[in-house]
This record gives C-alpha cells, sequence and structure tokens, in this order.
RNA sequence: GCCCCGAUAGCUCAACUGGAUAGAGCAGCGGUCUUCUAAACCGCAGGUUGCAGGUUCGAGUCCUGCUCGGGGUACCA
C-alpha cells in the first residue's frame, strides 16, 4: 500500500526528531486536491508548536532527512509547512503492472486477524420483515465481506426474535381467529393477519382504556397553555421555557389523542374486527400469558411453536436470498434460553445485579436508567439474552470483537450492555455498536406507507426490479437492435433493482437519517449502483467488439504504460483499494468504500472518454489500455462485491 | 426534568476524525455522439457550514451558551 510505505519512510525521517510519531503518521493522506500532489503529509504544523520552531522549518528538516527519491518527486513545502508528495510515474507503473494479475489488487490480508461476531438484521420472525429491517441486513452484509477480505476471521450471526411476546400473540391469534384454509396455503402470510390483528385488537383496548385520561391531560393542557400565554412576562425568560414545553406538550397530547382515536376508528369500522374486540377484552394479558406458558414450556404451545418457526425462517430466507445476504449462524433468542437464569445468579454472585422494585437490576454508574436482567415477573429481558449471548460468543465461539449492527435509537440499551459486560469480567472483549439512522419518507417521518404501514421489505425489492425492469427496457429499445431477450432483461433488471436498493443505503453515513426515494434509488446517472455498473458493463463491450476476453487479456499480461493524464488519475485510484478498505474498517463505515468506488468509475469514465483502447495510436498502447481496462472491471467487480452488488455485462 | 444525536448549495447527501480555496449528485444554464454502451464526458452558476462567543498557525469538525428539529428516558425488543 502505498500509504504504509510513505509512512514507513516519514518514520526513519522522523526518528531523532519525534520521541512519538505514530500520531503524527497518522496525518499522512492522499491530497484533496491534485494540484498539492497525490499525497500530503501534515505532521509539520502540531510537531513545530511542540519543539517551538516555526512549521516550515521543521517540515524543511524532515524533507532533508526523508528519502523517498525511489518513487517520488521531490517533495515540496507549501503554505503553514504542508509536504506534497507526488509519485513518479515510472514507479506508479511499475506498481500497476505489478498487481495486473492479482485478484486481490494488491490488498494485503491483515496481519493480525481478529475473530469479529457481527450481529445483524435480527428480524423478529413472526412478522414480515419491513423496509426498518434493510439497513441493518444490508450494512451488516457490507461490513462482514469487508472484513473478510481484509484477512480477519468473521462470523455473521442472524439474532433474531423467535422467543418474545410477539409469538404469545399469533399463538393466542392461532387458537382464536384461525383461517384454516387461508394457513395450509400460506402459512406465514395467515400468521402475519393473525399477529396483525392481535395487536390490532390489544391496541384498541389500550387505547379505550386511556383515551378518557390522555383527553383529560390534554385539556388541562391546553388550558395552562391559555393562561400562560394570556398572562405573565412575553419577555421573561423562564417563562417563555415555560410556554414552550406546554405548547411541546399540548401538540404531543393531541398527537397521541388522535392516533388513539383512529386506533379505535379502525376497529369499529370493521364489524367482525369490533365483534372480535368485544368477545376478547382481555386479549393483551391473555396473549402474554400464553408467551409465559411457552417459556415455561407448555407442551401444546411448544408444538406450535414448533411448526410456526421453520415455516416463518423460510419465508424470511426467502427475502435473504433475493437480497444476496447470508448468515454463518442463525441463533435467536429461543438458543439463549437455557443459559439465562444463570446470567442472572452469575450477576448476583458477582453483586453486580440487585432488587429494585421486584425486579433485578445492575446500575451502571452514570447511568440513571437500570439495566433490567429480570422482570418483577420472573421473565428475562432482552438485556438477559444479549448477556448471555456475550458470554456464548466469547467462550464458545472465541470471539475477539463484536458489532451491532442496530438502529441508533438503541445506543442506551447497548452503552448499558457493554458497561455491564465490563463489569461481568470481559474486560478484554472489544464491543461496538454499528448504530444507524432511520429511513426517512417524503414528509420527513420514518418511511412508511400511505396507510402508515410499514413498507414490507419483499415487495420493496419487487418494486425496485419492476422499477429497474422499465429502465432497462426503455434504454434497450433505443437501440436500432436490442441487445437483450426477455430473460436477460430479468436478469439485468434483477441485478439493477437490488444494486440500486442496496447502494442507496450504503453510500450515506450510516449514522444519519436518509430520505427513500425511488428516483434517486434508481437513477441511471451520478452517485448510483447504476452508474458503477454501466462503467463495468461499459468495460465488458470493449472486450466483446475486440473479440476478445478478459479473462485473456489478463493472461497475455501486457504492460500497463502511463500516456495520459486521465490514465495517471485511473492507475492512481486502482492503487488505493486498499487504503479505501482500510479506512471503511476503521469505524466501519461501508460508505467511504462507496466513495471509492464512485470514484474508481469516475476516472474511468474520464478515461474511457478520452482514451480509445481499439483505436489506439499503436498496437502497444491497445494492449496496454486492455490490461487497464481488465484491471479496472476486476476493481469495479471486486469493490461492488465487497458491497453486496452484483454487476452484469451487459446493460 | 435528565441524557444522547443532528442543523452544510434550491433538493438529497459527503467531507478520510483539526488541514490548504467546504465537495458530489440531482435540479438550472451552455457545450460534446458518421468513432470502444450519450445509463457518458466537459464547462458555468450556486455557501457567512443554525446563531453568538471561545480554544490555535489553522475549526463544518474541539469547548461554552442560545435557537430549532429528532430520538431515548424501569420491567417491549
Amino acid at each position: 500500500m502505498i500509504l504504509t510505505l510513505l509512512k514507513s519512510r516519514f518514520a526513519d525521517a522522523l526518528s531523532g526528531i519525534a520521541d512519538d510519531p505514530a500520531q503524527l503518521l497518522d496525518m499522512i493522506k492522499s491530497s484533496q486536491d491534485p494540484k498539492f500532489g497525490d499525497y500530503q503529509a501534515n505532521c509539520a504544523m502540531p510537531l513545530g508548536k511542540k519543539l517551538g520552531q516555526p512549521p516550515r522549518d521543521i517540515a524543511a528538516q524532515i524533507v532533508e532527512r526523508l528519502d523517498v527519491a525511489d518513487f517520488c518527486e521531490p517533495p515540496e513545502v507549501a503554505g503553514p509547512g504542508f509536504i506534497n508528495l507526488k509519485l513518479k510515474e515510472e514507479w506508479l507503473t511499475e506498481q500497476v503492472n505489478g498487481i495486473l494479475v492479482d485478484d486481490r489488487l494488491g490488498v494485503t490480508p491483515v496481519s493480525e486477524p481478529k475473530h469479529v461476531v457481527v450481529d445483524y438484521s435480527s428480524p423478529n420472525v413472526a412478522k414480515p420483515m419491513h423496509v426498518g429491517h434493510l439497513r441493518s441486513s444490508v450494512i451488516g452484509d457490507a461490513i462482514c465481506r469487508i472484513l473478510r477480505f481484509a484477512g480477519h476471521k468473521v462470523t455473521s450471526d442472524n439474532h433474531i426474535g423467535d422467543w418474545g411476546t410477539q409469538f404469545g400473540m399469533i399463538i393466542y391469534g392461532y387458537k382464536h381467529f384461525v383461517d384454516q384454509a387461508g394457513y395450509e396455503e400460506d402459512p406465514v402470510g395467515e400468521l402475519a393477519r393473525l399477529y396483525r390483528l392481535v395487536n390490532q385488537l390489544s391496541d384498541y383496548h389500550a387505547a379505550v382504556n386511556s383515551l378518557p385520561d390522555l383527553e383529560q391531560k390534554l385539556s388541562a393542557a391546553q388550558q395552562a397553555l391559555t393562561t400562560a400565554e394570556a398572562g405573565g412576562e412575553p419577555k421573561d425568560k423562564s417563562e417563555k421555557k415555560q410556554r414552550k414545553a406546554l405548547r411541546k406538550s399540548v401538540s404531543g397530547l393531541e398527537q397521541q389523542v388522535g392516533s388513539t382515536r383512529k386506533i379505535m376508528e379502525a376497529v369499529r369500522s370493521s364489524p367482525v374486527v369490533s365483534s372480535a374486540a368485544d368477545e376478547h377484552p382481555d386479549i393483551a394479558r391473555l396473549a402474554r400469558l400464553e408467551t409465559s406458558k411457552l417459556h415455561a414450556g407448555d407442551k401444546e404451545n411448544l408444538k406450535l411453536w414448533n411448526e410456526f418457526l421453520p415455516a416463518c425462517l423460510s419465508a424470511l430466507q426467502s427475502v435473504y436470498d433475493r437480497l444476496d445476504v447470508s448468515f454463518d449462524l442463525t441463533l435467536g433468542e429461543s438458543y439463549y434460553n437455557p443459559m439465562l437464569a444463570d446470567v442472572v445468579s452469575s450477576l448476583q454472585e458477582k453483586g453486580l445485579a440487585r432488587e429494585s422494585d421486584g425486579a433485578q437490576c445492575v446500575f451502571v454508574e452514570g447511568n440513571d436508567a437500570p439495566f433490567i436482567i429480570q422482570k418483577s415477573d420472573g421473565a428475562f429481558t432482552y438485556a438477559t439474552t444479549d448477556l448471555a449471548t456475550i458470554q456464548y460468543r466469547v467462550k464458545e465461539l472465541g470471539a475477539d470483537e463484536i458489532l451491532y449492527v442496530v438502529d441508533k435509537r438503541q445506543s442506551e440499551h447497548f452503552n448499558l450492555l457493554f458497561q455491564t459486560c465490563q463489569l461481568w469480567g470481559f474486560e478484554d472483549l472489544k464491543c461496538q455498536h454499528v448504530s444507524f439512522g432511520t429511513v426517512m419518507g417524503d414528509d420527513n417521518k420514518p418511511f412508511k406507507t400511505r396507510s402508515g404501514d410499514n413498507v414490507g421489505l419483499e415487495s420493496l425489492i419487487d418494486e425496485a426490479v419492476s422499477r429497474a425492469a422499465e429502465i432497462v427496457a426503455e434504454n434497450d429499445d433505443k437501440r436500432p437492435e436490442p441487445w437483450l431477450d426477455a430473460d436477460a432483461r430479468a436478469a439485468v433488471s434483477e441485478v439493477v433493482g437490488s444494486g440500486g436498493i442496496k447502494y442507496a443505503d450504503l453510500h450515506h453515513n450510516r449514522d444519519s437519517d436518509y430520505k427513500f426515494s425511488w428516483d434517486k434509488m434508481l437513477a441511471t446517472n451520478g452517485d448510483s449502483a447504476t452508474y458503477m455498473q454501466y462503467a463495468f458493463a461499459r468495460i465488458c463491450g470493449i472486450f466483446r467488439r475486440a473479440e476478445t476476453t478478459r479473462a485473456f487479456v489478463r493472461e497475455a499480461g501486457a504492460a500497463v504504460r502511463i500516456s495520459t493524464p486521465q490514465e495517471r488519475a485511473l492507475v492512481l485510484q486502482l492503487l488505493s483499494l486498499g487504503e479505501a478498505i482500510q479506512t471503511a474498517l476503521t469505524d466501519y463505515r461501508p460508505n467511504i468504500l462507496c466513495d471509492w468506488l464512485l470514484s474508481t468509475a469516475e476516472r474511468y469514465s474520464q478515461f474511457f472518454d478520452k482514451c480509445p483502447v481499439l483505436k489506439a495510436d499503436s498496437e502497444e498502447l491497445k494492449a496496454s489500455r486492455l490490461s487497464l481496462c481488465e484491471l479496472t472491471a476486476r476493481a469495479l467487480e471486486l469493490g461492488l462485491r465487497l458491497l453486496g452488488i452484483k454487476t452484469a455485462e451487459v446493460l
């Protein structure tokens, strides 16, 4: 890696000037602007400050001692003390020719591989996956792929919710409302219907119970607000704040009352549902009871659970197949059930857990809320399961590090979990909550259908693929003679559609919320999956035109020669994959790799525009450019594959 | 109340964890196809990085206060 080489030379140059060069070496990076060269070292400024000398003098001293003449032009000192480095073209040529037949594009595996367990996707199996599971699945899968490529041992684990309250709900639903014919025809669809129904009915009764109280609170708040707005000093700061808080609580209550009424109306508007509601007034408690019966080993419920689970799992699997997302393990909550009691007693023995309001809690310094590991009714919580899971992953799997690719709203839970885990004795384990933001709709609220339901993941994929199909067809129809038959169009649509979904998610910084947009997702230009897939397909087109194959060109191994700025820029880009991967992994941000791919595709498009391959000036140049094309194709293919995105030879 | 997170071009988002003149893509305007896929390329225009201070050679990035928005906050996961 170029950066590694530079760092080692700078380490030599800095020894004797600085006592702790590690931090300074991190200040060497690729230049943002080509006019500053290819790489820049920013370490002279902090060093100058530390030594009390002008940074430019320090920079000059470093340059004096720096031995990079074998691969760089003479370094230049600029501005306050930046050291700008430009790589020699002969050296770049040598480097690129060194990776012509390398599947890894010169990226060497890490010297100290870790065993990383990656926990992602983790849906509740009782209900169909929705758009909320997309980010976790796609980001988690990409991180696994990148980690593996970097040389780490990865265990991907789908920590499915297969043991919680939602199972009590479908068991209750099955016992009272099942449509046997529907269940036999489509078990998962019927179970999902039952889940929604039971959920709706318990929400209904909760709504009926809470409405009077809510209305009372609302009118009290409204009254308080009116009083506050009428009297008092308009400019008084604390009163202003108070009014603001009141307004907020009024609008919050209004919303609550509104949604509560909506829940009631929805039930009342359907005679069937309405009478079901009347016949099952205690449904919420009874559904919970089914859950605890299941946990206690009740024969009938366990039998139903064993019957439901395979069907639910296979429904999940079909979505994962479609997304090309896979797992080494699928160990759900039920797997850890037998270990939970020991977790609690172990924490009690160590004096970490104690009783509070009837529940077993771990209190972690600096946190008001306790970490509840056993509820007052004796049931365990997901905190308990998560602790048992950590224990299992360390002791049985030998994990060095665990990543949780989970919604950022759960950060407090993970804070408590990780701190408890430290106290419990897993000091050497590194845990990280790889958090991500919410997928928003046009209204800047979480992405929902018009009726307010979650968007099903399967229908989302279907929609993406069918929109992609239109684009593919439209584009192919523009040609004098279409290139694609119906089967090929369908295959390409799948690649473009699912690639679009994934890239749209991955190219955002995972921590930010992003607004869902079909148009952006399936944009055929700009920062989109299609842009890169298109660059790849154009390369394949050249090989077809040349009546040769990528394998043949690769085998021939003609040397790359740099003859234009476009070729230089492309070569430099291709040599920087290792850096992109390293940066992407420092904080598990796949968007860094997206940037690298975009930049690679851009530079290829520029090359494609300015540098004829088949009509190059000489046979030698043609061979050189064919080699460069083959290498770029491999780079795009590899980079996209690390994100879980496929390519097609013809678009 | 307390605790987190965010506010960057008209829109959607970046910004390699403190580096040079804050970048892309859309949308807008203008150029480039008898030549390897125009799903492309090139150019123009677009900014007081929410506000006010502070830290330093240097701040979108760190600190303090404020405004606005989002999320969380004891037995759902």
